[in-house]
DNA sequence: TTTATAAGTGTTAAATTAACATTTTTTTTA
DNA sequence: TAAAAAAAATGTTAATTTAACACTTATAAA
């Protein structure tokens, strides 16, 4: 019933942050081991608690920011997890975000008070609470958004190869794509940038550069933007 | 930072739901008259407060049987509203849940002591608080929904025409189907049942009714279910 | 100068989607 | 009792999209 505002019940609010990272050919996600009870020791999301002054959005950011630093981060919240007995100490529901980060310019600024470590997606270790729970639905989710926007951007450096942006792609999506298909379905979005500048380091030929293009990017995206890979 | 619970500050959590269903060619929401303070008197959505004791989705189960009598309803998470002074009386984050109802079973136990009523949807009166917003997302989600489950069926009565399942996506999606097409798509998914009986309520010629196979669709889905109309 | 390595590049068949009109059944009306 | 009216039922074809497929190019290293 709504007629009593006062005798109703008052939760703590957690917000954890699944936080993806690209590196070479996989997919990663940063963790942080807790270090305080319960559970000290092991590896879990980076998450703190919403405060009275914020909305979600905000305590995302803010949670995210204090533990690792990062600025003007891609941001999604995800859903809200809210078993009863899901954090021993008292009784918390927590609303995950997912966040998209570019690890190239981000990891020489991760914040050295945590103990933070990457790890691949598929490799990962157990996790508190829910917290496995919580990446399985940001993954899912994460494969569901690079059809409807264009995520993958957001974890890579400013430049990068078509084949990098494949390699992201395969690893997100989990299966290999085929490199002229891949390349002619992002070339048809129209909203990348093909760069004079080769990159050299991963064969002699080189290979171009490209950049994505914001503002290509919003001038479609408001009527249509749909990759199938 | 996660390391003490004790001084964080708690908030009330409510769960409120975007309650839809379908009646001729209109999508609906169920919406109740507010009858307390704030904002007496105006349209909301259905809605209530997380107790200590239950998980979200049992709270939205309840909170939906309890103001409108409806049991065993499909009911889905949508997004966690969280602004600061969403609500003026208390903070308080809202987690809303849509709900799917076949309004022909469901409108004689209609809980009376509520004055909750059904509206179109392009033709609902201004909500309380951010309860427009909510049910805007809620739209986009059954959209988007409508690919990948075979939701459509929760609104509609046990038997119906194909024309009456054509009517309903029409009025999801917002878009006239060409019936051939829709026809076809509908059958190439193999999860109904024809029935010898006809509905003689709208043509002279009679319209066959269909069933919702729940094993076929139960065995298809784990596989693969895919609907672009 | 040869070799090794990844980059770059188009075509075709197959599958899917979209567009489209006529016949059937039955009741009501003339 | 024949004609008219109204919605139901039903398939084909062109257009588009997707998937499958292999060879040449550029460059550095040996």
């Amino acid at each position: 019933m709504l007629n009593s505002y006062k005798t109703e019940d008052k939760v703590l609010l957690a917000v954890d942050c699944i936080i993806f990272g690209f590196d070479k050919d996989d997919l990663k996600i940063l963790l942080i081991k807790r270090d305080f009870e319960p559970e000290k020791g092991k590896w879990s999301l980076i998450g703190g608690f919403l405060k009275r002054s914020e909305n979600l959005n905000e305590a995302a950011t803010r949670i995210l920011n204090h533990l690792t630093g990062f600025h003007d981060i891609y941001m999604e919240q995800l859903y809200a997890f809210s078993e009863v007995d899901r954090d021993p100490v008292e009784r918390t529901i927590s609303v995950a975000y997912y966040a998209l980060i570019n690890v190239e310019n981000h990891t020489e600024e991760l914040n050295q008070d945590y103990d933070a470590k990457w790890f691949s997606v598929d490799n990962a270790p157990k996790l508190i609470f829910d917290h496995d729970q919580m990446v399985r639905r940001a993954i899912k989710r994460l494969r569901y958004r690079t059809a409807t926007k264009p995520i993958g951007f957001e974890l890579l450096p400013e430049k990068f190869t078509m084949r990098q942006l494949q390699k992201l792609y395969e690893a997100i999506l989990d299966k290999k794509l085929d490199k002229r298909n891949f390349i002619s379905k992002i070339n048809s979005l129209d909203v990348l940038v093909k760069l004079e500048e080769k990159d050299m380091m991963s064969s002699r030929k080189g290979s171009y550069l490209y950049k994505f293009d914001q503002e290509k990017y919003e001038e479609k995206s408001s009527q249509n933007f749909s990759l199938n890979l």
